[in-house]
Parts: structure tokens; sequence; C-alpha cells
RNA sequence: CGGGGUGUACCUCAGUGGUAGAGGGGAAGCUUUGGGAGCUUCCAGUCGCGGGUUCGAAUCCCGUCACCCCGACCA
């Protein structure tokens, strides 16, 4: 690839800006760090005058944000259009009706994730959290023959949840940018390969821009029920933990992923089920304590939860092995619930009529549910709650002592865990979801009625998937990856600038005609530039430099007269003493690299 | 929604019942000019809001709001 090919990668705006001198722009950075800014993005963004918070989870995005975010959006807008996908604007602002149509109105009210209110004559209206209902119901009448198939439309526009607890700055708003795309096929199969481009529209996009990720395998959630990638971008302080196998590739996010269960130990005899006293041992480690021969994996835990569904609620106990942990994730999955919740305490006595940390599956009131999970398959003459305070059962056999719960695949993977094909083990790491594709599969246009007419003339539901990607958060996340003490370090792809020009002394004619004739120089050549021409100390402007990270910089200083500059990366490079004639070849080079 | 924390100048913060403070920042001037330089002068606050106690409240009490953190929840 050619350096003019990359520089038509990612432009900024189809017009010639004016000059970018600091001193003519607003340009205000700060030297302390906000003292409510605990993430190294949002901290080094409101320091560097990247945004400003107007309420939680609200923000302002200033100039050089802005140019952040409409790179991005050019490489997504790119990336999408090549795959054949084309863009549209959706209002922001819709009706409940078509909410009420696909079902989602209640869930989401429920959720309290919805904005919604009632306009002037008293019609009930939300700030759209995502589009499925209103890209559905353009699509409907409009694509009504299968020769129409498939299509794929996509928007960018600001988004409203009512997240509970907005956090780390971009990280989680209540209103941020994202690009939707929803696809249109005949069939499950043309909508797995729209779903397949799509894969590669999102690992293109995120290369593009220059950031680490990893595509795992996610759970589809609320929005669909069927296949599920999320794209992360990898970092430590993520919030969503993901299961990955370096020799196997098995990447999966914790809510989904599954490892192989490791087969438990046998008992020595088998022995009659009988009680036993354990005073004050609520957990496996106090009863660790108590039975140091019985090994972790033959200790049942029996844990209570309420779950809740449109129209009931219903405590559920789920069984699993000591050594293993509930992914609440696929428990509602399972139960085909709204939400799970820890049951309280209150509601644990009720039901085990013993104090919490002794429920066990024997004697649980009449009105609970008794599941397991997958790792008590198998498990003998294990240890359970006794369902009576400070007693556990010991010895006790399925099949012999009791039925076998109900049996589902609810445990969540652990470091050290073997991935499902004994091939490999399990890491848990850390990301940024940043992009997250799902195959919807008829859900929605069943629910809306939207159908074409296919190959025989009778009326077929769409088969659709919808891919989003959170726009503001990749630039946040590009921070919390590409950062130092100084400041942020952009990826050259999405960074504000390419270039920053330090000019030393404002006023001096040979560095002002030098960074004049650099900066026309590189703007020529579609290379962006910005120009610190203020009066001000050196230190100040180097701060500011590092601050915002602009991937290179030269500086024009005392030796302008002898056409010489410094040369410097904002990472991974000294400084050089080079010739002026020497700059955009430099320049040239880093695009290349 | 549970738990914890913080609200004082544009920013970061000090100030435990008696006149509202510092540093940064901004303005003016002089001196500086290669990693936030120095000096002088100036600018800047309804101490989140409401009520109460008190001769007197930024400070004590009650309420309320906002923001941050942990958890729950989260296309």
């Amino acid at each position: 690839m050619t350096f003019h090919d990359r520089m038509r990668m990612t432009p900024l705006c189809g017009y010639d800006p004016a000059d970018m001198k600091i001193s003519k722009s607003l340009f205000v950075t700060k030297k302390e760090e906000p003292a409510d800014a605990e993430v190294r993005s949002h901290a080094l963004m409101v320091r560097a005058g990247f945004i400003q918070q107007i309420a939680a989870g609200i923000y302002v995005y200033g100039p050089l944000m802005w140019r952040v975010l409409r790179k991005i959006e050019t490489i997504v807008r790119e990336e999408h259009d090549r795959a054949g996908c084309q863009e549209l604007l959706m209002p922001a602002l819709q009706p409940r009706e078509l909410w009420e149509e696909s079902g989602r109105w209640e869930r989401y009210v429920a959720d309290k994730i919805l904005y919604h209110f009632e306009d002037g004559r008293g019609r009930e209206v939300c700030l759209g959290p995502t589009h499925e209902e209103v890209i559905t119901n353009f699509v409907k009448g409009r694509i009504t023959s299968y020769k129409q198939l498939p299509q794929n439309l996509y928007q960018i526009q600001t988004k409203f949840r009512d997240e509970t607890r907005p956090r780390f700055g971009l990280m989680r708003g209540r209103e941020f940018v994202m690009k939707d795309a929803y696809s249109f096929d005949a069939s499950a199969e043309g909508m797995a390969a729209s779903y397949a481009v799509m894969r590669d529209v999102y690992r293109n996009i995120f290369t593009r821009c220059g950031v680490r990720f990893t595509p795992v395998e996610a759970d589809a959630g609320a929005i669909g029920d069927a296949a599920s990638e999320e794209f992360m971008v990898d970092a430590d302080t993520g919030e969503d933990a993901i299961a990955v196998c370096r020799t196997t590739g098995y990447a999966a996010n914790t809510e989904k992923a599954v490892s192989k269960i490791s087969a438990p130990p046998e008992p020595e005899a088998e022995v009659a089920m009988h009680k036993e006293p354990t005073p004050a041992a609520k957990s496996c480690e106090d009863l660790r304590a108590l039975f140091p021969d019985l090994p972790l994996e033959r200790m049942l835990k029996t844990i209570l939860y309420r779950a809740t569904w449109l129209d009931r609620d219903q405590v559920v106990a789920v069984m699993c092995r000591g050594d293993r942990e509930i992914n609440t994730i696929k428990l509602q999955n399972a139960l085909d619930c709204l939400a799970v919740e820890l049951a309280d305490e209150k509601t644990v006595k009720a039901v085990t009529g013993a104090a919490v940390g002794f429920a066990g599956p024997i004697g649980l009131a009449d009105d609970v549910r008794l599941m397991a999970d997958a790792s008590v398959e198998g498990v003998k003459g294990f240890l359970c709650g006794g369902n009576e305070t400070d007693t556990h059962y010991l010895d006790v056999y399925f099949g012999r002592d009791l039925e076998q719960p109900e049996t589902h695949e609810l445990g969540l993977v652990q470091s050290g865990d073997a991935t499902v094909d004994g091939e490999g083990t399990i890491e848990i790491t850390r990301g940024i979801e940043v992009g997250h594709i799902f195959q919807l599969g008829t859900k929605y246009s069943e629910a809306m009625d939207c159908r074409f007419a296919d190959e025989n003339g009778k009326l077929q539901p769409f088969h659709m998937g919808c891919y989003g990607i959170g726009v503001s958060r990749t630039a946040a996340a590009a921070i919390e990856q590409g950062h130092d003490d100084g400041g942020m370090i952009w990826p050259l792809p999405i960074a504000p600038y390419h270039v920053m020009i330090i000019q030393m002394r404002a006023g001096d004619e040979a560095q002002e005609g030098l960074a004049q004739e650099l900066h026309d120089q590189l703007e020529a050549q579609g290379i962006e530039v910005l120009w610190d021409d203020r009066k001000m100390g050196a230190g100040g402007k180097f701060k500011d430099a590092d601050l915002v990270g602009i991937p290179m910089r030269v500086v024009v200083g005392r030796d302008a007269a002898d056409r010489k500059v410094e040369w410097k990366p904002r990472t991974g490079g000294e400084v050089e003493v080079i010739s002026a004639d020497d700059v955009l070849a430099r320049v040239q080079a880093a695009f290349d690299a």
C-alpha cells in the first residue's frame, strides 16, 4: 500500500482548513488532573480539554475529541460502504407504539434503561437506545421481494441509555456515539453469510483504528437469540472479563465461556447419608477446616436466587460444586427470565428454615425451583447444606438419597480450566467491548410482522443481524491502551492531528518562516498539522505536546536559520536533529510503517 | 437500587463555632526563553441547596440535590 493510499484512508474532511495555529484556536489544557476521574482515559481527556462533563455520563466533545471521533467514523463508513452497506439516519425520538410491537417497551422500562416521557399531547416517546424497531419498520413494505435481498443498512448516531451507573468517562455514558448496522436476509444461511461479512468488516475497522483487540464469543443478551461475538480492546482496566486460550485460540466473554469440568475424585467407600453438626460453617472454606479430607469437588453448595419474569418471580436454588462458581447470565438464559439476583437473607431463611450458609437440596420449601450446574454430575458421596442452621449432610448420592435436579451448564469459567476439547488451558484477561455483532434471526421481523415474498410468492419473515460499534468508547479504549505518564499516545490513523510542530519562540522570524513552510508542505500532502506558535515557555509546550499525544513532533527552534529541526515520535524514539528538508520523508515513512 | 465517599474561586485543595484562604489559572507590566521560569500588581467564591441550633455557622444538627467509587444491573 502506498503512502497516498494510506492518506486517503482517513481523511478528516473534504475541504482545506485554515492553518491550525494553536494561538488562534481554543486549546485549553490543565496542569492538574480532575479529582473525580478514576481511569486514565477519562482523566487525560479532561485534562487535555478533549471532553467536558455536563452531568453523569454526559459530555461535550471538544474540537480535538471531535476530530478523533470523525476519524473513527470515517474508517467505519469506508469499511461498511466497501462491504456494500448503505448509510442512513434514523430518529433518536421514537414512539412507544413501535416498541410495543417488538414487545420491548415493558422490559426496557422495567430495566430503567429507557429514557421515556410524554410529549405535549400526552403521547409516550423514548430516546432510542438502539434501533431494531425503527429499522424493521423502515424495511417493512420497502423490501417486499427476495430479489431485493440481502440488504445491510447502517447509521452513526447518538444513542441514549439511562445507565444506572455511568462511569469511567466515555467508557459508559448515558449518551454516546454509536454505529449500528442491520442486515436483512431471506434465510438463516444468508444471515450467517451477512454476519460473516460483518465479522471481517469489524476486524478491518479495529485493525485500521490501530487498537489491539480480541474477538470473543458472546452472550446475546436481551437483543438477540443466536450467534454473537464481541470485539474487545485488550486493556487491564476493561469492564469485561474474557476467557482466552493461547494454544487453541479459544476466546469468549466469561458470560458465555465454557470449559471442561475436571472429574470429581471418587469417595473411598459408599456410606449411608448422615447429618453432621457444622457450627458456624457457612462457606466451603469453613467446611474444609471441619472436614480436611473432603475435597472441594465433593462439597456441593446450594445458592438461592430470585428470578423475575414479566408476570411473576420465583426463588431458584442452584447446586454447584464447591470449586466452581455460578454464572448468573447462563442461569438467566436457562430460566428465560428477565433478571436474576441473589436472594436476600430473609428469603433464604424463609425457604430453607436456616441461616444463610446452610441451604441444601433436601427439604427446601415446595415453591422453590431446584436446579444444578453440570459440575455436579458424577459427584458421589458429597456434602451439602442441611437446611438447618449449623448442619450439613455428608455422603450424599444422587439417585440414592435424592434425584439429581434438572441440570444445565451454569458454571463460570476459571483461570486454569481446561478448554472443552482438553487441548489447552484457559486464562482470564480483561477487555473493553467496542463492538458487538449478533444474528437476530426472525425475532423482530416476526414480532413486527415484517415479511417479504419468497420464490414461491409466500410471505417469509426476514432473517436479521445487527452490528454495533461504540465510536466514542473506541476512542476512550484507544487511550486506555495507549498512554504513558506524560499523556495520551494516539494511533496514527485516529490521532486528532498527525504532526505537532512546536515553534519554540513566537515572533522569531526564522522559526516562523520555517514552521510555516513545513506546515504548508505537509498539509499539501494531506498531513494534518497542529502548530504550537504560542508565546509561552518551552516546558509548557512540551508538556502539552506529550499530553495530547500527537504521534509525531517537530521542534522548530534555535537552529531554524540553518534549516535544522528536531524530530521525535510521541513514543518509541529519541530526539534527532534533522534537516527541515527531510521532515516530509520522515512523516511519510511513519505512515508506511 | 444497596454500601462508601466528596461538594469551599475557572482548576486542585486547605480551612472543627468568631473578618473567606493557598497553589495553579486569567489580566497588566518588567525580566526570562529548550521540559509547566521569576518578581510586582490586579481578577476570581450566595462555602451545593433548604431548614434548624447559636449572640455568631463553611464548621454542629435535620433534610435534600449533585458528583465519584464498590456492588447489583447493563444492545
